[in-house]
DNA sequence: TGATGTTCTAATGTTGACATTGAGACATCG
DNA sequence: CGATGTCTCAATGTCAACATTAGAACATCA
């Protein structure tokens, strides 16, 4: 049905905690700040210590959290610079991916974009789940991604992912409207330019498309 | 002298264990592909495998080694395609660190960069020690980065870095002409242009500093 | 009283032992 | 003889006990 096969990996225990924690902190379960004890995980997980540890490490990656020595784990919080920072290096990544996936995208993979901005459109007209929304936000960009076909372009993106959905998710909470109003749009005309834009114009709707959400973001931040 | 206590921070013992077998990597102990066993290294190293599993996992972040489930760590390869991955993604961070740099760096910071040329000069009218040129050719670009001023962006750095020393390395044992006739002169109108120059042009040197670079490292590999 | 030194403790850092697995050697069958 | 199944073992995955440390509570002294 989804794909042919293309492997099932058996993963340890560390990767499984990564998610499971991952998943946590997205939920709101733990939020921005809150201390992340190894043996209270581990307890909770019902598994060792080492494993939580490196599921952790891998956490620390992807910039959800941070660690120092004899210091424990902590949340990131959501300082304007952190929102800076991220949106500001998202935009090289997304010009980056662009204009590569304008290149190497296959029919299918265009085909899956405009499925995601059905779904978003589908879902801004129905329930208007926002964090469904959100999702689709994310994993619209992650098939840019995947359609550019660079493992390092790839890997650049991971480390800042989680991130940028728990900065998107945050802001949910107050208040959503500009987001609602524009995503389905701005995302159609990315996907449109992917098929048929000239490189330079693509460039320069990846960075203003990032740019427009980090200033949206950042008008309800400064806290 | 060299810096006013900014701190001392005493890491770990999976820090030291990173810092080494890097360290051993580069120096051409490990050759690419070499397998990487954690009792071999923990013996060795005198620390126990946890610190050794610990810090390889830091080098598998760094993209130096890969590693799979059950399988081992190794070395990464030195295909053509890492390779344009690799300088394709640096040519874009690239380009956001010295534009965001010409903003945000300090006068200090500056005329370090100035010293890193004149070391550079100097090492080529001397004995012109490869190593010690490419680790120069770095310094000057983790200075840049430093200068950004950007957490993520200096992180999305350093996962390519140890990469891109191994690579420029590598090529250094198949004639280096070319690059020594260069380096001086590139990196000294980049930081020129760092002080005086508009952004424009200085994003676009930025990426033709490096597609230069990736095509003359291209053209002696395909093996 | 405020600054400095000390003690205590909860949490992380480190380790060696045990469990599981992947890949090749070997045997078996068509 | 080639393909397939089984076995073996070295290497990794996991775990629980022990060692170390950062920070806070407390005591001490000018």
């Amino acid at each position: 049905m989804s794909s042919a096969l293309p492997k099932a990996p058996r993963r340890g225990l560390a990767d499984e905690a990564a998610d499971l924690v991952r998943a946590a902190i997205l939920s709101g379960h733990f939020p921005p700040g809150a201390a992340l004890r190894e043996v209270e995980l581990a307890a909770h997980l019902d598994v060792s210590r080492g494993s939580v540890r490196e599921g952790l490490a891998q956490l620390e990656r992807e910039g959800l959290v941070r660690g120092g020595w004899h210091r424990g784990t902590t949340v990131i919080d959501v300082t304007a610079q952190d929102v800076e920072e991220v949106y500001t290096l998202r935009a090289a990544l997304d010009r980056l991916a662009t204009t590569t996936a304008r290149r190497t995208a296959t029919p299918e993979q265009l085909s899956r974009l405009d499925q995601l901005v059905a779904d978003m459109a589908a879902e801004i007209a129905g329930t208007a789940d926002t964090r469904r929304l959100v999702a689709l936000d994310i994993a619209f960009h992650d098939q840019i991604y995947t359609a550019a076909g660079n493992g390092r372009l790839t890997t650049a993106w991971r480390a800042i992912r989680s991130q940028l959905h728990l900065f998107q998710l945050r802001r949910a909470d107050a208040g959503y409207d500009h987001y609602r109003a524009r995503v389905v749009d701005e995302h159609r005309e990315l996907a449109a330019l992917l098929r048929s834009g000239d490189r330079r114009t693509l460039a320069r709707l990846a960075e203003e498309h990032v740019d427009s959400a980090r200033r949206s973001l950042l008008a309800g931040l400064p806290d």
